[in-house]
DNA sequence: CTCTATCGTATTGCATTACAATACGAAGCT
DNA sequence: AGCTTCGTATTGTAATGCAATACGATAGAG
């Protein structure tokens, strides 16, 4: 079907005869997912209506996901909310993961070098996902932390992973889904991002031009694995009030391509 | 405590008999949880041994978390690891949380002012956790992410969270812990850490020489809510390298301290 | 200020679902 | 090759989670 096919799917047959699998934990993650995607504060209602689950379903596992501290419930509401709990397993991935490890100190790096907000970010399921965002050492606008997830069609980051999934791929994929405009500069036109996927596989590097947040420029280079594969991508997000775009091109660009080929090293 | 207090204990202390307790859910945080106390891959008698739960429930709980795309596992050692995935949740949290939000652009300009890795921290159940970590802009030598804990004994964030708990229950919490030397600079004696949270509550900071980690001096001010209560610490970590004691008191404890007052002041 | 709609909480009989023992297969080690 | 250890698959059983529903509390309207 789709691009990333069988990412999450792959253990077995698909919904026919999984004897292992326990639903009861699925569902639970429907509740715990249910949050996150606007409001801080959800009612029971509310979880039923972002779960998919019954009244009685969504009750319970509200209840057990508060009893074992992942969800917080206000006494007064009683509407419950995500616990600082779920930074526990976030950070138990962090703190292991060799990307995250050797790139780190090149990304720090990076930051010292330009006055943006720079990161390394990877591909998950349709979209791409921070796992490193370092803020600029400026004002911070509006922060981003490990998580932060962002479409594929708009941004640097994932046309860049595009790229080097092959044209017809990424043609297919950028055809199959919703490409609203995030902002008035958002390019949503198939060839017009076909163009620009292009050009990331040729150059190495992707710019977007105030496509995400009216005032950024957006810089990203591929970070590869031993094997040639695009693993993630450094990126730099730098405001039109410091850089002009020429500005980027020659002093941005190298250094985060410089960044993502270090990372890239053996190692 | 053995394996079967564990399982009765967290889900029937309160209410004896909690009907709308799921307890498969328990189990599979339970082998979540057994991920990133050391080692990154976990196999299937590793989960079993860290979870606690028999061979049976750790294969379906942890196929079950695969299957969800919360755990991978390596093909050819057939080992588990936690999956990016983790990172959504913590990302819904942060991105909501009011204190992070309140906090976030004062820490940044902290960070901006003194040359030190700097963050907020929390209570978290029997220790504190870093809801933001920020690195300084010189090298990193071991990076913090969100969800990091540090315990309360020895640590500035510790003593100043302590030092508003009162006395007594501070004492008690002190005795009640082990205390193990993390650097040879640990404090360990209870009166001698007792004084030093004295002195955080008189003074409104505290400072751990060495303590936790050798050529550190941190620094940690508390956060309050509306009610006078303390909700966090900004922290500051100073390398002696760069800051000498008297000039981490002249200078950072000061910024330290006013951030923190600004972040407390009602909003 | 009562009525009513809506939401959160508690209960219960039923059978679906998860359970744990165990068999099986595949590596790795001596 | 033989032994040990680990991961995978199977299965009968009943415990456990299921969903309908009753109950209670809160808030908004008339």
């Amino acid at each position: 079907m789709t691009v990333m096919d069988g990412l999450h799917s792959s253990a077995g047959t698909d919904d026919g005869d999984d004897r292992l699998f326990v639903g009861s934990v699925e569902k639970a993650f429907k509740v715990l997912e249910a949050f996150g995607a606007d409001r801080r504060d959800l009612g029971l209602m509310e979880i039923v209506a972002r779960s998919g689950l019954n009244k009685s379903a969504a009750q319970r596992f509200a209840h057990t996901l508060y009893r074992l501290g992942y969800l917080e419930k206000d006494p007064s509401s009683r509407r419950y909310m995500l616990s600082k709990r779920v930074l526990e397993s976030a950070n138990s991935f962090l703190r292991v993961d060799p990307l995250v490890n050797k790139a780190m100190p090149h990304i720090a790096e990076l930051r010292r070098r330009i006055d943006a907000r720079v990161g390394l970010a990877c591909p998950h399921g349709m979209s791409a996902m921070y796992l490193i965002p370092l803020q600029s050492n400026r004002v911070v606008f509006r922060t981003t932390h490990p998580g932060h997830k962002i479409p594929l069609y708009c941004t640097a980051t994932g046309r860049v992973l595009l790229a080097h999934r092959g044209e017809e791929e990424a043609r297919a994929f950028i055809e199959s889904r919703d490409r609203p405009k995030v902002t008035p500069m958002t390019i949503t036109d198939v060839e017009r991002i076909m163009e620009e996927i292009e050009h990331a596989r040729a150059r190495g590097y992707c710019i977007t031009d105030q496509e995400n947040r009216m005032g950024d420029i957006n810089a990203a280079a591929p970070v590869f694995d031993g094997d040639g594969n695009v693993i993630a991508t450094v990126v730099a997000a730098c405001s039109k009030s410091e850089w002009a775009r020429e500005e980027v091109v020659a002093k941005v660009v190298p250094l985060v391509m410089q960044t993502a080929r270090t990372i890239s090293a053996d190692g």
